[in-house]
DNA sequence: TTGCAATTACGAAATTCTTCGTATATATTT
DNA sequence: AAATATATACGAAGAATTTCGTAATTGCAA
């Protein structure tokens, strides 16, 4: 269950926009960069078969929909990296993630309640 | 610049232990995993010419140091996730990375202090 | 100095990913 | 119904990664 980075693309765009045929995704893709149909149509047949869509083929043109949830892949893939990229610091992760960067204060709030929510435990 | 997990795995001994021979490097991939001697040295050899490490070739056994920091590999890296899987959500990424999961206090007064560092700006 | 042990160099096989061409099947249109 | 358009299926090629085996080289030791 580590989606490549084509993978990820497309997952993203489901995630994003719900369930699509190839032709929409492939469309959506060529919006930013030239991919082939039958390109885009093997990765998701690649990915149905991985398990990582399902598809529905009551119509001619299949209907893919993502069988996991976002968080749950981030969930995964964050903790892949904090091992073999971080060794393991889970600060160090979180602050390399926050540095010199533009946080809104919206974000800032968000975040401080949930220091506050585990302080409290 | 984007190392593959073999190649991390690698570094990240390097960064820990500082620069080592092929036969060290092996040596300690084995304390975990069975790994050929001559796998080591050719991963480090493409390392090498990929630029990720630079080699003394002064003594007929070779010492190999990393040539980049390991703060920016882990910035890029990071960066790349940000973009690929948290669709550049950067909050998300920051509350994904703490939510339940086991932060020391003086970790956590850390956090507090870049907060309050980056709300005086 | 001849030979053994350790190291590097080279190249090839297995796997995965990305890409697409061609063939086949299925609708739609005229 | 035939022609045209659109979809899926299949397979193959090229690149990158991982894995080693074997050959060549170098240094030490007997």
């Amino acid at each position: 269950m580590k989606p490549t980075d084509s993978e990820l693309e497309i997952l993203t765009l489901l995630w994003e926009k719900g369930a699509m045929t190839v032709r929409a995704v492939n469309d959506k893709l060529n919006e930013s960069r030239r991919v082939g149909y039958t390109t885009s149509l093997k990765i998701m047949q690649i990915m149905t078969e991985k398990g990582l869509l399902t598809r529905d083929t009551a119509q001619r043109s299949h209907i893919y929909t993502p069988t996991l949830r976002p968080e749950d892949v981030q969930a995964n893939i964050l903790d892949h990296v904090l091992n073999t990229v971080f060794m393991g610091d889970r600060s160090r992760l979180v602050l390399q993630a926050l540095g010199n960067h533009n946080i809104t204060s919206e974000e800032l709030e968000e975040l401080k309640n949930l220091i506050q929510k585990i302080e409290e435990k």
